[in-house]
RNA sequence: GGGGGCGUAGUUAAGUUGGUUAUAACGCCGGCCUGUCACGCCGGAGGCCGCGAGUUCGAGUCUCGUCGCUCCCGCCA
């Protein structure tokens, strides 16, 4: 039997008991986390969103509820009266913010019961539970404290981002999620439309054509807390539908957007890690980091550089490294400094094949020993060669360098994820540590050697850098972009740019893109019309909240800051979504099932 | 589409070379216990070893298939 709440009001949440309560009467309300029955007195610590508090059942105090409390078992919903009373000295709990004091219960109402649970909400039993079971019972897997503090660490960045971009003249205005279908990009989430039989809305990739058409309007500073949809495959840091804080400004230009932006970084990161960041947060320009970190997203707390020495080995003797410089690749190594010793013949095996996932077909390596160079290839060099690398790498015994000669994709690829993966191996990088970077000026395009065509780095809508446009003309020559990604610890948790606002340019790059006239007139015609009356100038950002507040909570999945996430295979184990649907509504969307088994 | 890992009481795991009745801890149920805080002590119940074939005198263990979860490659302007 439950009891009715009827007249009783919670006065206190339950990290909020102190000291200087001692003796007021309370109401606590909350879920039965543990009970201890010593048979005379129960002890239950009583928890809710906030925090823990014990309260106590003595049958000399009061036999009526003692009596009743040995029906309390795990995640019971009660509510007690009682008073506050001081722990005995020895029995206080310095571990709790409410350890001083617990609540004497005079009156006990059991709100509702609950069955055994499929797993230990209790954390402190330190049972890793699977995460298929946590998330067919998410509404339990929520209520446990590691999961609460997660969730409410989300809310609260959400709350830093709000009140910034408010206090900065930002405007939060929504934008449609029944669209249309985007051609580029990822994959769209379609939704078939009931009074148009055949045809469908999409779900958006992004606000982004709408956010530039407001900036049409006028509102020159606007924002959104925005889920977005991409119907691609899953991974750790990545769910199909994902929340973007999307904003785009009017009259600025990447400066001003970066400094904008640091500024909301530093707020978020003092509000909910109390850490101070030194600003203005470190910009470093796409080429650069490429040539020293082979991708555009480097973990900058890792402390090793890729170095070039493709033009020490074009004509080398040692063929796999003077034929990948011939066909037009190139070869870069990593040196670790005293790595030699840390490493060995089997590590170096396991290293192997682990940038053959990356493409490379091997991995090449010397060991500076004291009496000499220890390497399967250094004996196809010559002296000139040796020379010259010592010089290049600057070597000293005891050191290992690691080599990738093949195309500039493959070798960058293999080789940042070495370097990566050597970091976290080695223990090179503090995980403590917040290490941003601002990556800018991006290429605009890049050639698809596949499809045989220009491919935009960022999105077709990117305006190229100033200097640049008049050689646009010239396919051999590589144009720049007024473009900027921030990455954190390795991870992009956005990125942006200055748009187009000129018909005749718009037009100009999406020709380049082999995006005729015909076709670019249906898909974003209301854009080209849109640039016509009065577009201002304008750019923006767009940051992946979920990324962000995984890498702020230290959280190894995207699914541990999403309360109802996706599996890997894009379902829900809570709702069993997706599912059949009836012939009727199928029939109202004139809809025809043809699956293919 | 491809590669790797995992799947055994409610939960987390152990399970030897294929060999009697499949173990343990926590949880659950019952009993005892008036200062615990992962309370303690005694007792008990609880199993389609993911599912399906196969090999074998005999399969949790070996083989094949399949389903689910997961990590990665491809994919993600």
């Amino acid at each position: 039997m439950t009891d009715n709440i009827n007249g009783m009001k919670r006065t206190h949440y339950l990290d909020e008991l102190r000291a200087s309560d001692i003796g007021k009467t309370v109401v606590l309300m909350g879920w039965v986390l543990r009970r201890r029955d010593h048979g005379g007195v129960i002890f239950i610590d009583l928890k809710d969103i906030k925090g823990l508090t014990q309260v106590v059942f003595n049958p000399e105090h009061n036999s009526e509820s003692h009596g009743k409390a040995r029906q309390l078992r795990s995640e019971f919903v009660i509510a007690v009266k009682g008073i506050v009373r001081s722990r005995p000295d020895e029995s206080q709990n310095s571990n709790l913010a409410t350890g001083e004091i617990e609540v004497f219960v005079d009156e006990l109402r059991i709100l509702n019961r609950s069955k055994p649970l499929p797993f230990v909400i209790d954390e402190d039993d330190n049972i890793e539970v699977s995460e298929n079971l946590r998330l067919k019972y998410r509404y339990l897997d929520l209520r446990r404290e590691s999961m609460q503090k997660k969730l409410v660490m989300r809310s609260n960045v959400a709350r830093s981002v709000r009140e910034f971009l408010y206090e900065n003249d930002f405007l939060e205005i929504e934008t449609p999620f029944l669209t249309k279908s985007t051609p580029e990009g990822a994959r769209d989430y379609l939704v078939p439309s009931r009074v148009t039989p055949g045809k469908f809305y999409a779900l958006p990739q992004s606000p982004q054509l709408f956010k530039q058409l407001l900036m049409v309007s006028g509102y020159d500073r606007y924002f959104q807390i925005v889920k977005c949809f991409r119907d691609e495959d899953l991974r750790a840091d990545r769910q199909p539908e994902f929340t973007q804080i999307d904003m785009e400004l009017s009259f600025v230009e990447p400066d001003e957007i970066m400094e904008i932006m640091d500024k909301m970084m530093a707020k978020i990161f003092k509000e909910t890690l109390d850490i101070e960041l030194t600003l203005p947060l470190k910009r470093l320009p796409y080429d650069e980091a490429m040539e020293k970190y082979g991708l555009d997203a480097p973990d900058l707390r890792i402390p090793l550089e890729l170095v070039d020495v493709s033009d020490i080995f074009a004509e080398s003797g040692f063929k796999v490294f003077s034929s990948a410089v011939s066909k037009g690749g190139i070869v870069k190594a990593l040196k670790l400094d005293g790595g030699s010793d840390k490493l060995s013949r089997k590590d170096i095996d396991d290293l192997t094949d682990f940038v053959k996932i990356y493409g490379a077909k091997g991995l090449a390596w010397i060991k500076i020993n004291p009496d000499g160079w220890q390497s399967p290839i250094v004996k196809f060099f010559n002296d000139d060669e040796k020379e010259r690398l010592q010089g290049r790498l600057r070597l000293n015994p005891g050191d290992i360098i690691f080599f990738g000669a093949d195309t500039k994709r493959v070798v960058n690829e293999a080789i940042w994820r070495l370097r990566a993966h050597i970091g976290k191996k080695l223990g090179m990088l503090d995980d403590d540590a917040f290490s941003f970077v601002w990556i800018t000026d991006f290429p605009l395009m890049e050639y698809n050697e596949d499809e045989k065509r220009f491919d935009c780095v960022h999105h077709p809508f990117t305006a190229p850098n100033d200097e640049d446009i008049p050689l646009l003309e010239d396919k051999d020559k590589l144009v720049y972009s007024k473009s900027y990604d921030l990455c954190l610890n390795g991870s992009e948790i956005g990125g942006g740019s200055i748009r187009i606002h000129s018909k005749e340019l718009q037009n100009k790059i999406f020709k380049m893109l082999n995006i005729d006239e015909e076709s670019a007139r249906e898909k974003f015609g209301f854009l080209l019309d849109a640039l016509e009356f009065g577009a201002p100038p304008h750019g923006g950002i767009a940051f992946g909240l979920d990324r962000l507040i995984m890498l702020l909570c230290g959280a190894e999945s995207i699914r541990d800051v999403i309360a109802f996430p996706k599996t890997q295979k894009a379902t829900c184990l809570l709702t069993d979504a997706p599912d059949k649907v009836g012939t009727k509504q199928l029939n109202e969307l004139s809809i025809k099932l043809n699956v293919i088994e």
